[in-house]
DNA sequence: AATGAATGAGTTTTCATTCAT
DNA sequence: AATGAATGAAAACTCATTCAT
């Protein structure tokens, strides 16, 4: 992951990870080649390596820029409402995982596959769930969600279900649109959280 | 995917699917090797031949004999508590995914590299969602249930929930136990589903 | 090249035989497999080798059972007109080529490949043109036939002419009948052969 | 068949179509390995793929080259005796056909397994022959050949029978000599076209 | 005799990475 | 920095032949 000091390295650099994305959009990580990717990027197969140590380290590389614009929905526990700004995260979770599906999958390879790749993705979940469950509690001690649900454990489970359903939608091509998608999360999400009355 | 005439070859293809799966699961399927299973199956390279076409063939065959003993969880319309049976079908799911685990990680790999096994999945998921929106649904008629939740999207949101959790927990290796799952997942469906009374 | 001693041994080795032959016209000899012969002669792999030692045994065996109704032509020193049992020959000669053609590809493969076929073949380029030599010396002795003429070289220059159209004809698919063939052959040994005025 | 942009890589490619040529000459096309011809070349196994695609894509250049120097024998029908250059193109080819023989019979080994091969020969039999038929008409409409013959059959003879003498020379190891071989073929041609007074 | 499975040496081909220029 | 060629260790797969039943 070497940095480039001339303008003409970082056009080199720059082509690269984008010839990268295009590439492991199309053939997936395990079956691309290193030579697709330069030829893609019109540079010589050595000039690979004058940038990046192996074709994972362009994959960390092209999934952490792609990754920068991603919103998580949150829970907003100190508005009347804490579930307004959720509806509209969803939404903006589904648009954007829709545009980098195929990013996605290549993601769930990698994990499948390496190690490395899968504890970053347990972190990543495991931060994302901590807060979500840090508002849950605040809700619950609000009295707006039920007590009785683990706030960790509960937040795991809702931010999976999403992501679960954004999953078959986008990769594995269910047919159902963003409305629906976002109107079913939502108002599981009320349902789920909110205090029973029966129970 | 050839099937055996005689006793000896039975044997043979037996030992290979064993060894195959053993070997997947301690090295995946990209890092697998054939020369890997035969010997740890304890025959020859072209043995592996006679009986399967690939190794792609041999991971539908194991994964294929893993799923057989799967019980999926399921809702019961016609009890008293439609949720009862969901909570033990939950627990058996939990125990199931674990013993697993291994192997779901490689079905994971598979499906992020291999469209056939995708659509596999998407179809398994399908139907899955498919017959728990039955019950939805027929909760609903009998005022069981929010009648305003979509009866298959929200199957496929919950069905999604709970695989998810399973894959964080005994995949990525979230150290929460089936219990504390269950408890969660139980409450979030009993939550997710039952008529509000607000709203 | 073990002989049968049952009707049973006798069923199966005939089988492979034809089943051989089918094969190697279909595929020729390299690209076929021994398997692809015992299915097609409905026996299994083994028992190919209790009556052949190998693929080019079966061929041999092949190759002898099709050359057994080759006609050769011949011209007939003592007719009035020597030529014309040469038409009916070069004629019978044509049709068969073309019932073989594909036979004939596969002794040209193997005779390229193989040092034994190929000395048999010229065995046979030799006995054959021997004897049409023998027949021109006598036709130059009765003043049939121009003197200058080398009978042997002679003979081989005419009996290769013959093949070598068949060969373009019905291997390499040259589109003219065998009337063309056998009008152009006739008079070409005749106008080679004959006596010259001039010169 | 990839062009080599450098110095280093046309030297590389060169001492593989050398070496391919040695090889096959020695073991014939089926019967030689990728890695003999590198080892010939004194190169890696990889370095074979850097500029071949396959065993066959060598072949085909070093075929090329080889019929790079080949010369035709043709009639000339301008000339006062139309057969005086065609001795001499007799003589040429024999000569070329002995130094090349080896080569020949790869040539025909490809012939008889691969149909590429096979339309190729077809193609340079035909163009061979038509300009061949073309010389014999023009000495038919000059009386100087038979107008009996079918100008383009027996041009497929002529030609034929002389390269068919020459495989039984050179590749079968028939013993007569060159000055043999082109006066039997050199009489034959002219007793073959010449119009006869007799018929 | 027939069967059908087992064997394993032998080859092609791929491709990440290195290297000389 | 870039280039483009070289490298050679893999790995999959084939198939004639052998062998136990």
């Amino acid at each position: 992951m070497t940095v480039p000091t001339t303008e003409r390295g970082a056009r080199t650099r720059a082509a690269l990870v984008a010839a990268g994305r295009t590439v492991f959009e199309r053939d997936g990580f395990t079956d691309s080649r290193i030579a697709d990717i330069t030829r893609e990027a019109g540079c010589a197969t050595g000039s690979f390596y004058t940038w990046f140590a192996s074709k994972s380290e362009l994959l960390s590389v092209v999934l952490y820029e792609a990754q920068r614009d991603v919103v998580v929905p949150r829970l907003d526990a100190t508005a009347a409402d804490p579930f307004v700004t959720l509806t509209e995260g969803h939404r903006r979770y589904f648009e954007n995982y829709q545009r980098n599906a195929r990013l996605m999958l290549v993601l769930e390879e990698v994990a499948a596959v390496d190690p490395a790749f899968r504890e970053l993705r347990r972190r990543r979940g495991e931060a994302l769930a901590r807060r979500t469950a840090t508002t849950i509690e605040k809700m619950q001690g609000d009295g707006l969600a039920d007590p009785a649900l683990d706030p960790y454990a509960t937040a795991r489970a809702l931010d999976g279900m999403v992501s679960h359903l954004a999953y078959y939608a986008f990769v594995l091509g269910d047919t159902f649109d963003i409305d629906a998608l976002v109107e079913t999360t939502d108002r599981i999400w009320r349902n789920a959280l909110s205090p029973r009355h029966q129970t």
